[in-house]
DNA sequence: TGTACATCAGTGAACGCGCGTTCACTGATGTAC
DNA sequence: TGTACATCAGTGAACGCGCGTTCACTGATGTAC
């Protein structure tokens, strides 16, 4: 039966953030919209009340969880300068808790590998989420030129690179060394 | 009909050849076992005289893709000094020829952030295929000590991320300026 | 403010479809004598 | 070397299953008077 305005507005949130969690963790392809629903112990059929299709709840989910996570990222530290800044960044995003829990973490480490093979408009929410993962390493490692651009596209692709290969290796050993060599070396690059 | 026992071999060889360009190109879970055998004109049933089932296919393909394009990495310039060689190693993997023929490149690129979902089989033959994109790089950057070591691990996380970044990219612009700077910054670290 | 009615969020069953896997069957290949 | 037979690579249809999406239906909510 029909449902109040608050009602109806929660249950979008609430299928957004489940989606956003489960794509993270399992994969957009190994989610199936019967999953999400399920677990906010709705039916299917509803899902539909909300959105066109699974794609268009893709390239929600990815917005929604790429403005999550890095305005949660921008809120460390605030009054501490830069360098301290982006230590703390670094230190987070390649952590083992980072690691362990893809479904809390970053949209752009989880998703990249499948994005090319996802909808168009899932892959321009990407494109946003990659610029905005950018402007929150701008935060950290600030300046105007080519070259402290090429140093910020650079952190970008160390981060996610260290975290996919840490999470897809099955030797613990492995994973923990990556996490370490490139927390240590992207802060060598920073002068910290 | 039966066929010969070269006729068996060349189809089974064949198998792991197509899947390993489809896999790379559109990813294992979007692959299914008959377009793999449709590729090759034939039928679904004939699989299962060569493989006991899609996930031991994935294992192979993931070992038999990471050895053929290491080695064929490794062959580059062989006579060549370790910097010079470091150098063609950074700019044919972050070349815009990569980037656009995943079917043809790193597996370790192209399955990493589907391998966490995979079956244990496909994890621990990705682990290995890292181990050889690190024994790639070895050959290039040599040394004995943790920090040789550790700059290894982070030449490799930057290879792979960058790679997978400029892929997930809608913006060709941006695409293009992530491989240079990898590129750029990875052979900077080098001191090349 | 009270009432009559239109709206629409969510249900649950159904749709066509493609998946991985199985199986009886075929006939050329390989082998034992 | 020649023959009789067992083997098995590949066929093509079928299996149960889960997918994304649709739809007639329900009844509480929202709205128009």
């Amino acid at each position: 039966m029909r449902r109040s305005r608050e009602d109806t507005a929660q249950t979008r949130k609430k299928i957004v953030e489940t989606a956003s969690r489960l794509f993270r963790s399992r994969g957009v392809a190994r989610v199936s919209v019967a999953d999400i629903m399920g677990a906010l112990g709705l039916t299917v059929g509803g899902f539909y009340r909300h959105f066109a299709s699974k794609d268009a709840l893709v390239a929600e989910v990815i917005e929604a969880a790429s403005i999550a996570s890095t305005s949660r990222q921008a809120q460390t530290a605030p009054g501490a300068a830069a360098k301290r800044r982006a230590a703390a960044l670094v230190e987070t995003y390649l952590s083992p808790l980072h690691r362990d829990h893809p479904e809390a973490g970053c949209p752009v480490a989880s998703l990249c590998a499948e994005i090319p093979h996802e909808a168009p408009a899932a892959k321009e929410a990407f494109t946003k989420a990659l610029q905005r993962l950018l402007a929150v390493v701008a935060e950290v490692v600030p300046g105007e030129g080519a070259e402290s651009r090429a140093e910020r596209l650079f952190i970008a692709a160390s981060l996610v690179g260290g975290l996919v290969l840490s999470r897809a290796t099955s030797d613990p050993k492995l994973s923990s060394e990556l996490l370490r060599a490139v927390r240590a070396r992207i802060l060598g690059t920073l002068g910290t």
